[in-house]
DNA sequence: CTGTTAGCGCATTCAC
DNA sequence: GTGAATGCGCTAACAG
């Protein structure tokens, strides 16, 4: 390994080793202005010698060009996993295009006070958020900043708010839709803990009330349970729902660990899926869907495409604070994985 | 909402309002030197009517402190769940009490160009590795760089390298031994992906090789199957491992999505944990750990620790650059959640 | 094609 | 107790 060198080099050194003007060597670097190549060549050299490396944040304080956003990524009871990951990658992906770094930061959703001192700190340009409450304190705080951000996801009252999301009130139809049309008449939905759905989690709070209407006017019961995002509390909840409605012809997920053991419990009971039960799953990504025996159909958003749009969209508010307010539907995608079936007979 | 000034506020627009020289200003926010009440009070007073911010990253040119560093946590095959968040957790509130802001970089280990855009990108004043491989190309490249970095993990050679680390030479014979004691003779140990293996992950490479080594010391078989991280892997693996080596009483798995196939197999076939087959689960959280049925014995590192550490460690250097490479070894905890039990008779 | 100059927002040394 | 001056590393007019 070499010996670390005092203090790392400025453009200053290299434009004297280099033996041309400060200013020179900037330009050579970004190439907003023709060089020779003779000068170009010994500033090359010059750098390589040197071990020089922009310093970036001095760049961004001089141009008052955005180089760094966060990702609110509050990685809550549930994690991350492959599927969030398309969100991220995507998002910085795009944010790369731009000459933009993207970090992740996965304080608490609540924590309005560690949020305030990222922002009140200056530490970034701006801000995407993720994992949106109905009633988000983080949008309320937020607006009264200067901050550039944008959402995906939204709140109740989003009129302000510019954002990306999915098409959650196009989920609930998809799924009762596709079932009923395979005959099913009494189905069990297992969402997601009370708790998320009282704190006013959007796509949950979305996805039922739009699957419930649907339900109505298709001539389909649904009955609900609200399990921990747990396999034991898959296995009880569905356990309990084939006893106490022997009709049930059909489970419809939203919450991954959950559903492991609803099939783990399906398979406990010889019920097979889909000829006695059919399986639909909301919002998980492929890869998960594909872990379980067996594989699941999915009813989810398009993965990366919310994040690229959502880094788009705080790229135009960043560059341009008057830009207009945007709102962004990503409608659902079904993949079909065999978990579902005509309706065993009554 | 209200309309939004044209432009931040700047410590000079702060020190006119309140008729005081800019430098003044900065003092009464650092408290370094003396401000009397008077002046004091007019400049907070300043402050709020014009929503005065400090920027950080001004300040951190100038100071030339660090004021924001990156977690790399590559978030691949498996996610980050909440037993990584300790870590991430720990680091980020010792950042945070150093007035420091801890983002995360989730690209992938082997993407060395893009970890080369960070870092020359002078985005962040320090790195913390994660998920080190035994031949690591991020180390390789850092070590040629000013950019202070310090590794949750350790490569093979890693004189060079300060680091903390779970002590995994120590793991293999903790479960080795508490399973002996009990009378087991013949046990399975359900592994990671042969790639995982292959690309040289610490964690695995140093816990099988110690677990072996002591297996063999206390007469003890162990057939090793590397299963991909889902569940069904953990199904087949356990029912062939059980066809073939009728004589197995324990499973020892590292490797969380497959050991919750591993209990579904063993459940549909009828077997009972403990009585006929003991669990021990090497390093994975509490709440991976209570969340299958039954709940799994494990060896683990001790949570928040090690992000706690390294982030200790990486002000150190951050700071005082010469400060002494450190190798810290944190021993490993066993939490016993009742799936061992003594071997079944043969 | 290249150099000079004046900042970006702040910390800090040196004065008073 | 307070102010003025210098510089962190870089960009971006303004000058040739």
């Amino acid at each position: 390994m070499s010996s670390q060198p005092p203090r790392r080099a400025t453009r200053a050194d290299v434009a004297r080793l280099a033996g041309v003007s400060d200013s020179t060597v900037s330009y050579a670097l970004t190439g907003d202005r023709p060089i020779s190549d003779e000068t170009r060549e010994r500033i090359e050299r010059a750098m390589a010698e040197l071990g020089y490396v922009p310093h970036a944040r001095a760049a961004a304080l001089a141009s008052k060009k955005p180089s760094l956003v966060a990702l609110h990524f509050p990685v809550g009871e549930r994690g991350i996993d492959i599927s969030d990951l398309n969100y991220v990658n995507a998002a910085s992906d795009r944010a790369e295009e731009e000459g933009i770094q993207m970090l992740m930061w996965t304080h608490d959703v609540t924590d309005i006070e560690a949020l305030r001192r990222l922002v009140t700190q200056g530490l970034v340009d701006g801000l995407i958020l993720m994992e949106l409450r109905q009633d988000d304190a983080r949008v309320e705080y937020l607006t009264t900043t200067r901050l550039p951000f944008v959402a995906i996801g939204r709140t109740r009252e989003s009129e302000e708010l510019s954002y990306i999301d999915a098409d959650f009130d196009a989920w609930g139809p998809m799924a009762v839709n596709h079932l009923s049309d395979l005959g099913h008449v009494e189905v069990a939905l297992v969402s997601q803990p009370s708790e998320v759905v009282e704190s006013g989690y959007g796509p949950v709070v979305l996805t039922e009330s739009s699957l419930n209407a649907q339900a109505k006017r298709r001539g389909m019961t649904v009955h609900q349970v609200n399990a921990r995002a747990n396999i034991r509390a898959g296995r009880e909840a569905v356990e309990q729902l084939l006893r106490q409605h022997p009709g049930i012809t059909a489970v419809i997920g939203f919450n991954a660990p959950a559903m492991i053991g609803v099939l783990e419990e399906l398979a406990a009971q010889g019920r097979r899926v889909p000829e006695d039960v059919s399986i639909v799953h909301f919002g998980i990504s492929p890869e998960q869907a594909e872990m379980t025996v067996p594989a699941q159909t999915t009813i989810s958003a398009p993965g990366g495409e919310l994040g690229d749009v959502a880094m788009a969209l705080l790229i135009e508010r960043m560059t341009n604070p008057d830009s207009p307010i945007r709102h962004i539907l990503a409608p659902p995608v079904m993949v079909d994985r065999g978990s579902t079936g005509p309706a065993r007979r009554r």
